[in-house]
DNA sequence: TAGATTTGACCCTC
DNA sequence: GAGGGTCAAATCTA
């Protein structure tokens, strides 16, 4: 069958405990939203200048984790290619979430990865022969959970827009290997395709932040040097809905917080569409309980 | 002042 | 030589 999908023995259990994980964190996310701020605590009365409901902030950070949980479930399922015991088969994994309820192009974006990897074997660049590849393409950027770093810009030939180079912020201290090139490809409706590099090894900063018993850290949430580094509010949006991006130079790219998707006007744009192998699975961030992780386990036979 | 971003130069492969 | 990836100095920002 093609779609199978046989992974080793140290994948497979790393992938699900990624994806019970997020399923967890859906479940928690869940039981947030439907509290309904009843309980009126809000970051105001702890911090005095944020108005934005408790419930909310847990909502974003959950909706962080879950992100952070499939982004490592899908370089998981990525690298089981290489493992010799078996790749997976059939399909390359590719998400997209979608804004104007666009797909993307599944046997497109595999014939992409086949190139991708194929190069990568050649060794004809200088990029560090790093396993772990996915893309990504989706109408606006998303946290991913991680940290990066800007490390260049380049002008592609035929691409109308720059492409943006990131490496982990943790690749100093923590030796973390994991990047990511940013191209916009499209004008309108904006798409920006985002090719992974490598796994993260890192321990993010961001991990502990609302734990359950350190308030403390949680009142520091809008001051983390990620959300200043990468996720700036836009300017409140009319309807129709214009691109979630905020302009730099020529090429606009800001990414949109998971906080962000709570905010009214975006919520229409958190409708994902996860691809694994030939199955879709469609889920809205603000319905956790709509992802189908029972099916992706049976997909994966576990 | 430290860390992030920008940007031109350099390197490598085809 | 062209094209893409990376480096590193300059610049920016909080």
């Amino acid at each position: 069958m093609e779609n199978v999908v046989w992974l080793s023995t140290n994948g497979k259990k790393a992938i699900e405990e990624e994806l019970i994980r997020g399923h967890d964190m859906a479940n928690q996310l869940l039981e947030v939203l439907t509290f309904d701020d009843k309980s009126n605590i809000s970051i105001r009365e702890v911090k005095g200048s944020n108005s934005q409901s408790l419930s909310t902030l847990i909502a974003g950070d959950l909706v962080r984790k879950i992100l952070k949980s499939l982004t490592n479930t899908l370089l998981l399922l990525n690298n089981n290619k290489e493992f010799n015991d078996v790749p997976v088969s059939g399909r390359d994994v590719s998400i997209s979430n979608s804004y104007h309820k666009m797909e993307v192009d599944l046997d497109g974006a595999y014939k992409k990865l086949k190139i991708l990897n194929t190069k990568q074997q050649k060794g004809s660049n200088k990029r560090k022969s790093i396993s772990a590849t996915w893309e990504k393409t989706t109408p606006i950027l998303i946290d991913d959970g991680h940290t990066w770093r800007k490390y260049g810009q380049k002008r592609i030939t035929k691409a109308k827009y720059y492409r943006s180079y990131y490496r982990c912020t943790h690749m100093n201290d923590q030796h973390c290997e994991a990047m990511k090139h940013v191209q916009r490809t499209q004008e309108n409706p904006p798409l920006y395709t985002t090719t992974y590099y490598g796994y993260h090894t890192c321990k993010s900063n961001l991990e502990p932040i609302l734990s359950s018993d350190d308030s403390s850290v949680l009142l520091s949430f809008d001051n983390n040097v990620l959300i200043k580094q990468e996720y700036q509010l836009p300017p409140p949006l009319p309807l129709p809905l214009p691109p979630l991006v905020a302009s730099i130079k020529e090429d606009p790219l800001k990414e949109i917080h998971p906080n962000q998707l709570f905010l009214s006007e975006n919520i229409l744009s958190c409708n994902f569409e996860v691809y694994f192998d030939n199955v879709k699975h469609t889920t809205m961030l603000l319905s956790p309980e709509s992802f189908e992780f029972e099916n992706v386990y049976d997909q994966f036979g576990f």
